[in-house]
DNA sequence: GTCTATACTTGGATAGAC
DNA sequence: GTCTATCCAAGTATAGAC
């Protein structure tokens, strides 16, 4: 792996734990093993950065949604193994915690990959319960779009109750309730 | 309204929008109108301030959440008030979005009232539903404890998507889907 | 109680040698 | 391509005058 890798890497990892203002370029540099000039060479500054390290980290997240949802299976199926699917749960979601970020949402620039990731899953699960919708698994007066909205937002409000109980518990709670009122319908 | 006051509530709006990793001291005092001495006089650090203003949002935010919670009306009614309520979608939760700060969660200190606030809300909606299932409002077999989690989830994620996509309707739309999925059950 | 001066570290980036 | 030197602003806090 080059060293313009690494970065986008240690970039990515920071990006995740930290947030963008909590990152500074000297810390992704120790992290990747590299030094000032490296990565003034590969990027130019930390937004160039950044921005490549979020658009890894975008790809990466829709593909394994991607890997639930396309699988055979009910719509309800697919979804329930989407939502209880393996997570690092109190490390919060690597697009998702960037929202909360004031640099990322006050730059278009940085804000769109953000924006566009979240809202191509909302647009999969949208399909995955319209097909379901269709195969009358589901009511026929259910607004797919919405309840897509609202699956997703059970994820990020999920990390959101867990980050601050410093447990799992709550996002685990909060996905039952959503199933359950899932499969009662 | 005194200096120590004023610190309080610049601090209070400072963390909203920009986080704690994003505040910096002087620029609590400036919004303030104050110096250096005034700020380490009343408070021993940005620590200790932000403690003091994350308490007060806290407050706050439980405040308001009864208002909505403790009105007459069933439950599903009292729920959809709150749901519903007037809220500055863009600029998100208080009090939620401090869970995406890396020297937050870090600190038992500065998680505990985030914790605490998001448990309470949590526990008061559990209350709310409990109420509905003994009316007869909400079916028996409901776990009231799991959907107060997915309901709060749902506004902390609500919040998420809409900051990501710069626009309040992934915040309406996420709530109509769970208010749909809850009416119909 | 509040102000100014001071101190030391980090953030973010540029310049130029190799 | 990578390294080191350098630069200037900002972050966070202490000291001491008023």
């Amino acid at each position: 792996m080059g060293t313009r890798d690494q970065l986008v890497d240690s970039a990515r990892a920071l990006l995740w734990e930290r947030g963008y203002v909590g990152t500074s370029p000297k810390a992704i540099q120790q992290r990747a093993g590299a030094g000032q000039g490296s990565m003034y060479h590969h990027f130019a500054g930390k937004k160039d950065l950044a921005l490549a390290a979020v658009r890894r980290s975008a790809e990466e997240l829709l593909t394994a949604a991607d890997a639930q949802l396309s699988t055979p299976g009910t719509a309800v199926e697919r979804i329930t193994a989407y939502l209880r699917r393996e997570r690092e749960v109190l490390k919060g979601c690597p697009i998702g915690r960037l929202s909360q970020d004031p640099d990322i949402v006050a730059d278009p620039e940085l804000r769109a990959p953000v924006d566009e990731t979240l809202t191509r899953v909302r647009a999969r699960l949208a399909e995955v319960l319209d097909e379901g919708r269709a195969a009358g698994e589901l009511p026929a007066g259910l607004d797919t779009a919405a309840l897509a909205t609202t699956i997703v937002a059970v994820l990020q409000g999920g990390y959101v109750l867990a980050r601050a109980a410093n447990s799992p518990e709550p996002f685990d709670q909060a996905v039952s309730g959503v199933l359950a009122l899932l499969t009662a319908c």
